[in-house]
DNA sequence: AAACGGTCCAACCGCCCCACG
DNA sequence: GCGTGGGGCGGTTGGACCGTT
């Protein structure tokens, strides 16, 4: 037995929201906050919504300062630094944009950021395969495993076969990604000796994230993966969704690091008068 | 000009977590 | 401890828009 839906659905107007309808909204939440219950406020501001559907639309659309589009350069470089470190967790990564909101960063990397980085990634995929195996043997014909061929997987860039460290690109065009070897198995690629070949990989969060949130507050690597943080962790976290107690445990372990993010985030921003902080 | 396919994004869906009685 | 209500979140979808044929 499922529970209850929040609201008969029926009975409410669904769909794309009016310019009287924003109005409403947008108006009752500055005049009176939402109360802390969204269920209870179509009523009192005589939308005939969902309490769901309009917290949503304020917090996507009608919050002041919202920013739409227009994405630099440094929030690319936030986003793909963050995706590759913590995965697909909008929230935490929108709380290190200012104005930015989880699903129009979420809309943003699908429809974006993702293929501008598999068009870089792809090249050097293509030069990697062509410099590293001559030999043509069955295995080595077979596609990479589905979980190497994700985006967040390639992005950062990689030390391999112990190669020389690359210096920190200073933006998302200057990545220089480069594929781990196929693992022979065609298992899915968490590889920890790989990973930890005397340090072979160097995560691209691990030269962000201290410019992103300030050192120390997000000690990536040893701290959240017990060393082995790399190619295979980026794996994890990104199915942190996964069932897996390894990956349940990654994704509660990285969920440590922004305790409340957002939350401190409006905390330090002075709402307009009769705004709560309780929206988020 | 019409048809078609691809892209983009607002909105919805369903699940999880937490607070509360 | 358990059930319920509400908020939060990530995944998915529907349709408008745009470019190409």
């Amino acid at each position: 037995m499922g529970r209850a839906p929040c609201c008969d659905k029926a009975s409410v107007k669904r769909g794309p929201w009016s310019p009287e309808e924003d109005d409403l909204l947008r108006s009752y939440v500055q005049n009176h906050g939402t109360g802390g219950n969204w269920i209870a406020l179509p009523h009192k501001a005589g939308l005939n919504r969902c309490g769901k559907s309009c917290r949503l639309r304020w917090l996507n659309y009608l919050r002041p300062d919202i920013k739409h589009g227009g994405y630099t350069e440094q929030e690319d470089r936030i986003i793909c630094s963050l995706y590759s470190s913590i995965g697909s967790r909008w929230s935490i990564i929108a709380s290190k944009l200012p104005g930015r909101t989880d699903n129009d960063v979420k809309n943003y990397w699908n429809t974006k950021l993702k293929k501008k980085a598999l068009a870089i990634q792809q090249p050097q995929q293509q030069d990697y395969y062509s410099h590293h195996h001559h030999h043509t043997t069955k295995q080595q014909q077979e596609p990479a495993p589905a979980a190497m061929q994700q985006a967040p997987a390639t992005l950062a860039p990689r030390y391999v076969d112990g190669g020389a460290m690359p210096t920190a690109p200073s933006s998302l065009a200057e990545f220089s990604p480069a594929l781990p070897p196929p693992q022979p198995t065609g298992a899915v690629a968490i590889n920890n000796s790989w990973a930890n070949n005397s340090g072979a990989m160097a995560a691209l969060e691990d030269m962000f994230l201290p410019e992103l949130l300030g050192a120390g507050e997000f000690p990536i690597g040893d701290h959240l993966f017990g060393g082995g943080f790399g190619f295979g962790s980026l794996l994890l976290q990104d199915h942190h969704r996964a069932t897996s107690s390894s990956s349940v445990q990654a994704a509660e372990l990285s969920a440590c690091y922004f305790p409340n993010a957002q939350a401190e985030m409006w905390a330090d921003v002075k709402p307009p008068a009769g705004l709560c902080h309780s929206l988020t």
